[in-house]
DNA sequence: GCATGATCATGC
DNA sequence: GCATGATCATGC
């Protein structure tokens, strides 16, 4: 999917800036849509910084520049782009450390931390981090997180501590005694080679240029905080008065009866609506979750599932879970089958209505659930039925819709091909059981 | 390469 | 229009 460069946010405003910016997760510098390029610009070579240069330039539109102001100087906020890796066991983890500003001996010790330049230009910070691979041009790495950073808080005070310890050096005539290990979070690295030695107060001895950085380490924990904050619900502070589940629930009511372009418009999402995960892509934006996982709902065990009625108000599928093997579920119990584990879990079900035209669709309600005791009884006969039908070698002949009211099983495969054993040797296609359409539709008219 | 959630296709 | 079989899309 591409998108498109237009420009259309006002640099004035965090939010606006932030949005326009967030459309470039998962996407590639590459795959933006109008993005001129000319001769000069063109990538030859994956030069440091290239990525942020061409990021500035085309995408947000702005010169480059090494003021010591913010890049959106009347939103007081910083741009930072910065390469992040992927380790061999899946975690993310950043290239390098993110430089600041680049320290002026001669003025800063006249600075006061509050009104510091390292402040005043980095107190706000939004962060664009792509992911980097080796071999590739810097056109084809995927931003993986957009975020805002503020320095604030504890690690505020740890970033004061340790730009007062750089400098007192610096005014005690040791600005060539500078190294990184002195700090914590903030460190006064090395910038430049070439550029050569600079002249600092207090003392004669020429000291290397060095800049103002997140340390990589504290880069790290930066990721971690935004990974965190990305699958985790927004404002579930309120927990000590409100119920978990009301606190959820209120998330939706806002939306209730609009329809799913309304509703993306008031998150300010750009979802695919193509996508197959597209309606629970965006019951996590309700949520404020923009990853995968809800951390919440993993904690308590709760299942989300999407369900779209048609316009006489009977879901338009049948609920699916995940296949079953035919050889394990002849030796399981009722209480020890999967089924059963995942029927006995809470659900939270989030329903869309499709008008007459299933173009139009609309937020209907959402409600946590749990399988009422006698239908959890229906259940159980349907998977005792299955059992029996495949311990006797009858794999092909298992419930079927008709047969109950609240289950039957039905396949669950890539193809016809994609098969199991079953308990005579017989391979045929992967199973699972289904909650009924019909059924559906009685319980979520009744909550 | 496969599991999983979700959806499509077709015949009665 | 539904029941049933078949398949898609995504992420790990």
């Amino acid at each position: 999917m591409y998108i498109t460069k237009k420009y259309d946010y006002d640099k004035k405003d965090v939010q606006s800036i932030y949005d326009y910016a967030s459309r470039l997760v998962n996407h590639t510098l590459g795959g933006i849509r109008n993005m001129p390029m000319t001769l000069s610009d063109s990538p030859a070579r994956n030069a440091k910084g290239k990525f942020g240069q061409f990021l500035e330039k085309y995408y947000f539109g702005i010169d480059n520049n090494s003021d010591s102001e913010p890049d959106f100087k009347e939103a007081g906020l910083e741009l930072k782009s910065t390469a992040i890796k992927e380790l061999k066991d899946g975690r993310i983890s950043a290239k390098e450390r993110i430089v600041l500003n680049i320290i002026n001996y001669e003025t800063i010790i006249h600075e006061r931390w509050e009104s510091s330049h390292l402040l005043s230009k980095n107190e706000l910070i939004m962060l664009i981090m792509y992911l980097y691979e080796e071999d590739k041009c810097f056109l084809d790495y995927i931003v993986r997180f957009v975020a805002l950073w503020k320095i604030e808080g504890e690690d505020k005070e740890i970033i004061r501590q340790d730009w007062e310890y750089i400098v007192k050096k610096i005014r005690a005539g040791k600005a060539h005694e500078l190294s990184e290990g002195d700090t914590f979070y903030l460190g006064a690295c090395r910038k430049g080679w070439k550029e050569g030695l600079r002249k600092q107060p207090n003392s004669d001895i020429k000291a290397p240029q060095r800049a103002f950085s997140f340390k990589t380490k504290y880069v790290n924990s930066i990721i971690k905080k935004i990974e965190d904050s990305e699958n985790t619900i927004k404002d579930v502070s309120e927990l000590k008065e409100k119920s978990f589940e009301s606190i959820i629930i209120e998330k939706f009511a806002p939306y209730v009866d609009l329809n799913v372009e309304d509703i993306e418009r008031e998150l300010g999402s750009h979802l695919n609506r193509k996508s197959k995960s597209y309606y629970a892509m965006l019951a996590r934006r309700i949520l404020g979750v923009t990853a995968k996982k809800i951390a919440e709902f993993e904690k308590a065990d709760v299942s989300m599932k999407i369900i779209r009625l048609k316009h006489n108000g009977m879901p338009k599928e049948d609920m699916s879970f995940p296949y079953f093997r035919y050889k394990e579920i002849s030796g399981q119990s009722w209480e020890d089958s999967d089924f059963y584990y995942q029927l006995e879990k809470k659900f939270f079900f989030v329903v869309f209505q499709m008008g007459k035209d299933e173009k139009y669709i609309r937020f209907k309600k959402a409600f946590f659930w749990n399988m009422p005791f006698d239908d959890l009884k229906e259940s159980k006969k349907v998977w005792l039925l299955t059992k029996r039908q495949i311990v006797s070698g009858n794999a092909e002949y298992l419930p079927k819709k008709s047969e109950n009211r609240v289950s039957h099983v039905r396949p669950h495969a890539r193809d016809s091909s994609d098969t199991i054993e079953t308990c005579d040797g017989k391979m045929l296609v992967k199973k699972c059981f289904w909650l009924n359409s019909g059924y559906l539709k009685e319980q979520i008219e009744r909550n």
